[in-house]
RNA sequence: GAUCUCGUAGCUCAGUCGGUAGAGCACUUGACUUUUAAUCAAGGAGUCAUGGGUUCGAGUCCCAUCGAGAUCACCA
């Protein structure tokens, strides 16, 4: 242990031969914020120059302790509640009458620590220097903290010193974070209103929200390799999702209009600054309708979300240098038509062998066992994706990536698909949903000879969700969000560890 | 997975050419009854990420390991 540490212990043990309890059970009655206090307290300066002080003049607060100035016999405080801080004004002589005596000098003065949570009850009043601060008349421990905080000082012009900056200390301890580096918490508290916002509008749309399973026996939905568990008493292995689209698509096949959920997802691959092994998605899946009406709906949803994050009800959000604007509509370009604009390919018309001569020119890495259609992809992703910076919806893809999707109506080889993207990177992927049970079998059986080819991605056979398609699904539109993509769009960072409040981490060396 | 950078007091950081470890804040003691990055005086605090190696001598040079960040690769 470090000396602070024990000298804290130590403070901990003098208060309870003192008789005070550090860590009362009691709830402390909370009537007033900081923040409040700070920005409606009022006074009126009387004819006689005496102050008449107007509102605030009985309150009881509660917080952490962030700073201590003391001045002889008088004690300033910062107290730091969820809504901000204020300056505490403590005399010994309110303090002094009898028995109490000792609790200043002694409790106060000398056992208190930065960081210690206390009740404080009194009134509001401006210190000659112009703060207001609250003159305490009543002081009580709430819990003792037995580690320093990293102490961050502001100075009059807004300048930090000693910020705790270490992204190591700061995801692993989020916890001392969030109290030092207040700024932070806003961007959670934006990830968490636009869930909400989301949340209504598709409660407005008349869908439901659900759940459905996390474990599950056979990991469908998505292309990624899944994390594997192991169920004792079944005896079976289980696999945490990857998505949960194909049970989302059950509920549709048993009758429910629209369905959706927030869900949180486990991809057992690499992690990056945009990549957690575990994320958050939302998903939702609309019977009788298609991915024309989906865009619309991502459109208007969207903008809502922007207008509710920001104070000022912009539809804007600044990532990276780039003004985003997320009023709709948005341009809707196809895959082929955006390869033709950025490369002045003719992907249509273009074979299989001028692709790869092109990938070659363009140091595209490419493999032999690549198709038309994962060459066209690739080259989508290397010289497309980073342009489109305002939402854009990338439309119709070829069947061959798209193993849950309807054939296009009018477009033979493609499907009806649509990936928005923002500020150059993939935020939704949606489809109109493929409900012919035949091809989707089809489909399957074209994963499972991937799969046998040694893409370890390949979806499996999911003879019960063939099942439910067999027993009729109406025309359905899905769509698949990252959430924590979104949340960084709107709040302007550009690692996902920052929009999670526990990012995975590798293990800490004991202490 | 590859490459580069980083890891020194609770926090933020110095540490020269290899010569037994420094500052500010925080902490302890004292002074001060409207201070506010409070101030003033004195003091304490370190397995220099871990383990090896070179050397008379390593925070510093070399190797390995662990952790973090960045870039790239992979991955919707």
């Amino acid at each position: 242990m470090t000396e602070q540490e024990l000298q804290r212990r130590e403070s901990l043990s003098k208060l309870r031969e003192m008789g005070i309890d550090p860590y009362p059970a009691e709830m402390y009655e909370v009537t007033a914020f900081a923040q409040d206090i700070v920005t409606q307290y009022q006074e009126e300066i009387l004819e006689d120059g005496a102050k008449n002080r107007l509102n605030f003049q009985s309150v009881s607060l509660a917080g952490r302790i962030m700073a201590n100035r003391e001045a002889g016999k008088a004690l300033f405080l910062n107290l730091q509640d969820s809504s901000g801080r204020i300056q505490l004004y403590l005399r010994r002589d309110d303090f002094m009458q009898g028995e109490e005596a000792p609790l200043f000098d002694i409790a106060i003065k000398k056992l208190l620590d930065l960081g210690d949570y206390v009740g404080v009850k009194g009134f509001a009043f401006k210190t000659k220097t112009g703060e207001v601060s609250v003159h305490v008349q009543e002081f009580q421990f709430l819990a003792k903290s037995l580690r320093p905080l990293p102490v961050v000082k502001k100075d009059a012009e807004g300048n930090i010193y000693d910020a705790f900056t270490d992204p190591e200390q700061r995801y692993r301890m989020r916890y001392v974070d969030l109290t030092v580096n207040t700024g932070f918490r806003d961007i959670f508290i934006k990830r968490t209103k636009l869930i909400k916002t989301m949340r209504a509008y598709l409660d407005e749309l008349g869908l439901l929200e659900v759940e459905t399973p996390i474990l599950q026996p056979i990991h469908g939905g998505a292309a990624a390799r899944p994390f594997k568990t192991h169920h004792n008493t079944l005896d079976m292995t289980l696999y945490l999702r990857i998505a949960n689209e194909l049970y989302l698509k059950r509920l549709i096949v048993a009758g429910f209009d629209g369905v959706y959920e927030f869900a949180k997802m486990f991809r057992n691959e690499g992690m990056d600054r945009t990549h957690n092994p575990e994320f958050t998605a939302l998903e939702f899946y609309v019977a009788y309708k298609d991915y024309n009406w989906m865009m619309d709906v991502t459109e208007q949803m969207l903008e809502r979300v922007a207008r509710a994050i920001h104070a000022n009800g912009e539809s804007t959000a600044e990532v990276g240098g780039n003004v985003i604007n997320f009023a709709g509509p948005y341009r809707r370009l196809t895959m082929f038509d955006a390869i033709q604009e950025y490369t002045g390919i003719n992907v249509e018309t273009a074979d299989e062998s001028e692709l790869r001569d092109y990938c070659k020119k363009e140091h595209i890495e490419i493999d032999n066992s690549m198709g038309k259609a994962k060459l066209i992809d690739e080259i989508f992703g290397e010289k497309v994706e980073k342009h489109l910076i305002q939402p854009t919806f990338l439309i119709d893809y070829p069947v061959e990536m798209s193993p849950l999707t309807k054939k296009h109506r009018s477009k033979p080889g493609l499907v009806e698909r649509f990936e928005l993207f923002v500020n150059g990177k993939e935020v939704a992927n949606a489809y109109s949903e493929l409900n012919d049970p035949i091809d989707q079998r089809e489909r399957f059986e074209d994963q499972l000879r991937l799969a046998a080819r040694g893409d370890e991605e390949a979806m499996a056979m999911d003879e019960d969700f063939i099942r439910a398609l067999e027993y009729g699904m109406p025309p359905t539109a899905g769509i698949g969000f990252g959430i924590d993509r979104l949340a960084m769009m709107f709040t302007g960072q550009t690692s996902i560890q920052e929009v999670l409040f526990f990012p995975q981490m590798r293990p800490e060396v004991a202490e």
